[in-house]
DNA sequence: TATGGAGCTTCCAGCCATTGGAAGGTCAAG
DNA sequence: CTTGACCTTCCAATGGCTGGAAGCTCCATA
């Protein structure tokens, strides 16, 4: 093992476990790993960078199938930063939309909340609600 | 069939699907139906009143387990209002973390597509950022 | 009475992004 | 040579569904 590591080395380098490297390699988000004589996967420092790259657009919330666009345009010294900025406002429009659909949640519930005494009473507008 | 409905008729009366009311039957979510000589299932309107429950339930976010615990409140005539109080507000808790969350990553990600020219070029902030 | 089609049954598999565990091979230090 | 940390593969589970296949039942119509 001269220039490469291995997969535990990777998974302390980039913060993405050794599992979900493995995971993410069977899936083909990134391209399959080197082999030693053994079998040990051996990753670079570049391939480390990868993974560092998907660690923070999982953050992010991006899903996988965008995060191998994203990777891909990384890459593409050619790209059009319309192109990435596309995918990212899209995403920003789901994300909208998820913490619209949950705030609702919230709000709705958080007035049955109020309106319930939470004391030893069997009598509950939460449990009204529910049931209409 | 004198008193009771078929899957399909729960399912229109209940807005859950029929595929979906098994499902809730085979996690012990709801009692088994009673069942006609060839195997049919068969519903009440008590049991059309419970699946309409959980339906609600779900739309507030709750997840089955929790909605169990609620369910067996609502027809716990001797309950307390505190209880289910205590498991709304312990919900609420976890829809606030999870709208935080997205708003982190909604915030972020506005800020580099706000920086990302998004013209022809292939300079782009926001690869810039994942990158980092 | 036969037939057709809608609706019912069970079971199996997949979605998303992980995580866990079992069973076994490999490597380096003591 | 042994120990123990690491690596390998494969299979299963998570939550909350959804879809499909194969086969049975029911009811209306020809």
């Amino acid at each position: 093992m001269k220039d490469g590591m291995t997969i535990g080395d990777a998974a302390k380098a980039s913060g993405v476990n050794a599992k979900l490297i493995r995971y993410y390699e069977s899936i083909g988000l990134i391209p399959e790993a080197g082999r030693t004589a053994s079998g040990y996967r051996v990753y670079s420092d570049r391939d480390v960078n990868v993974l560092r790259f998907v660690k923070r657009a999982r953050t992010l919330g991006f899903g996988i199938e965008r995060i191998q666009k994203l990777v891909g345009l990384w890459q593409d010294r050619s790209r059009c930063s319309s192109e990435v900025k596309r995918i990212a406002l899209q995403h920003i429009d789901e994300l909208e939309a998820k913490i619209a659909e949950l705030q609702a949640m919230r709000d709705s519930l958080h007035e049955l909340a109020d309106a319930c005494h939470g004391d030893e009473r069997p009598d509950c507008p939460i449990l009204k609600d529910l049931a209409s």
